[in-house]
DNA sequence: TCAGCTAATCTAAACGTTTCGAATAAGTCA
DNA sequence: TGACTTATTCGAAACGTTTAGATTAGCTGA
């Protein structure tokens, strides 16, 4: 910026207001400043700018999992919205480990992000304390975490499983085995929560040897259906609480020489934009993907903008949708 | 850092010196200097050290498309290992469109981002120019462009279609129906020559109706499936040249009320993780996704520690892998 | 003519670090 | 004792911006 003052015959100051536009310049100094950066090929620096002006423009985001279709799509989203609002995204993924999710939520504000996206992996005891410190919008997606009370967009989980459970009741199952998400996260809990609150309302008994827990993950689900499939009196139909299980799930049906829907009907968490071209088409809970992204990075830009002010934390709940295929059959 | 000075009775050169551990300090002054660091919970600002040290321990990252799982497991894969190494990552994606990319990539570069690891969308004819100020280092990954001489990890595109179309026609297809990528892209005609070139190691001529553009987009891949499928002597095997294509295959398969590999053998570039528990059970081109991820890494954080010195471009080649499943029939 | 105004431009401090060289204190040796 | 070393510690400049406030010049109108 010096040289380009210096070639244009003007001060940094001035420099400066032409670049931003702030106060008026007489024609002809903007127009000598003007040529003077192009002529330089000067590129503000906005290390410096940030310093001095307290912002970086940068939202951390963090996911337990970026492999995962569900988490992409949202981040997509997230992505794309900010990076409209001019803001960079900073991303992290901690494969579902709270110590590593911690470690980078410390980097990313030593960093001076703007604001924080995160979708926490697991219950997170020191999350609340990490957070303190700041004062920067920080936005929950998929899951909450106890004691954190900031802005959070969640979808109604209890609800679209105990939708989906409820089909499964409908079609005649009795005997539905639950792969349950690590209890350890809201959406693990919730989840079951709607599976129980199914059975309940059709008067049937919950019963635990029909619920194990897959983790979230494909080779832990894999081995809880395992267990589940070659029990005695095995259970006809299959819910997983997530789509990285679901494949677990069908390795498992498919290594013991069952087929679904045949032998075990199947039922899963999150949908796949191939669900309904490979067989058997699974019938899945479909997120409001673009919504959970879009909601999340406006509350943060709106957060940054003032315009929530001091507004007490929001939590958006959405609702999921029921996408019947071909996977779980009538009893 | 001023505070901690004033309240450890020492100078803020001192107070930096135990932060780095820099220069020797008294045992005394150092533990006075640490509790009061606890004390105020302070936090060094990356800012101004980045500002001071003319590094910012980030590394920019664009891909054309997250969703795309190919891209999410490389994506993984780098910021698996930078993060290692102690960099943050900026992720850009661009929609597989070049302007976008550029925009992108001239907001990393202003931000002063340690190094570039970009995918890039097609044949960008401004990358030349916009890298051409900087002297961070920059690999590309998955695909190279004309004229932009870095290091780069591609896959040995060509060879990897070449096996998977020789395989469809040692199976016995003579009418191999090829969907293929953007031609902008170094991927999209590499891959097309190893049709090209399988068919004419077998004595067959290139029937230019038998080759569609898809555009690596599930829609455009729709059609031209649809568009190869509804031809007065449709072909009995199709190939797409990457994983999101397929899907529209698939469901063209599917739409037109045919099915695979019964009516048409299918197969194509990139591997899924559920592959093999959905039918048809797809026969693919896997890639080495880790060993790109972490190649691409390394490379950076090579050049970064000065350890490639000034050495030329490296171009590194790997080798895809295919994999065999069912989706393919002997004719 | 000159006080008072506006518009254009500039000077210099600040943002929070790092680091070079200087200053101080303490010890060593002739 | 005084010159020389060595070990600590510090002052101050620098990184590249932004911006408040100062300065200057040119007008206006009494």
């Amino acid at each position: 910026m010096l040289d380009v003052a210096e070639a244009a015959r003007a001060s940094v100051a001035t420099v400066s207001a032409v670049i931003n536009g702030t106060a008026g310049v007489s024609p002809e100094l903007t127009q000598r400043i003007e040529t003077a950066i192009r002529d330089i090929g000067y590129k503000r620096n906005a290390i410096a700018r940030s310093l001095k002006l307290g912002t970086t423009r940068i939202i951390g985001l963090t996911v337990a999992d970026i492999t995962n279709p569900f988490f992409t799509d949202v981040v997509s989203v997230v992505q794309e919205v900010l990076h409209r609002a001019g803001y960079g995204v900073m991303l992290c993924c901690n494969d579902e480990d709270v110590e590593t999710q911690d470690e980078q939520i410390k980097l990313l504000l030593d960093r001076m992000v703007d604001g924080l996206i995160i979708a926490p992996a697991g219950d997170d005891a020191n999350l609340k304390r990490i957070l303190s410190g700041t004062s920067i919008p920080v936005v929950l997606i998929d899951r909450v975490c106890d004691g954190v009370d900031t802005d959070a967009v969640v979808l109604d989980n209890q609800r679209a499983v105990f939708d989906a459970t409820t089909y499964m009741l409908e079609l005649g199952h009795r005997r539905i085995g639950y792969i349950s998400g690590s209890l350890d996260t809201s959406t693990g809990r919730d989840r079951l929560a709607g599976y129980h609150q199914a059975l309940e309302a059709a008067g049937l008994p919950a019963d635990d040897a029909l619920m194990r827990l897959g983790n979230f993950r494909e080779a832990d689900a894999y081995n809880a259906a395992m267990q589940l499939l070659t029990l005695p009196d095995r259970p006809t139909a299959l819910f997983s609480a997530n789509n990285l299980m679901v494949i677990g799930v069908m390795k498992a049906i498919r290594d013991i020489g069952l087929s679904c829907p045949e032998d075990v009907s199947v039922a899963c968490f999150d949908d796949f934009p191939w669900a309904d071209v490979f067989r058997p088409q699974l019938t899945t809970v479909a997120q409001p993907v673009r919504a959970i992204g879009e909601q999340a990075a406006q509350i943060v830009l709106d957060r940054l903008a003032g315009r929530l002010a001091d507004a007490p934390p929001r939590r958006l709940t959405l609702q999921g949708r029921l996408v019947v295929r071909s996977s779980c059959r009538p009893l």
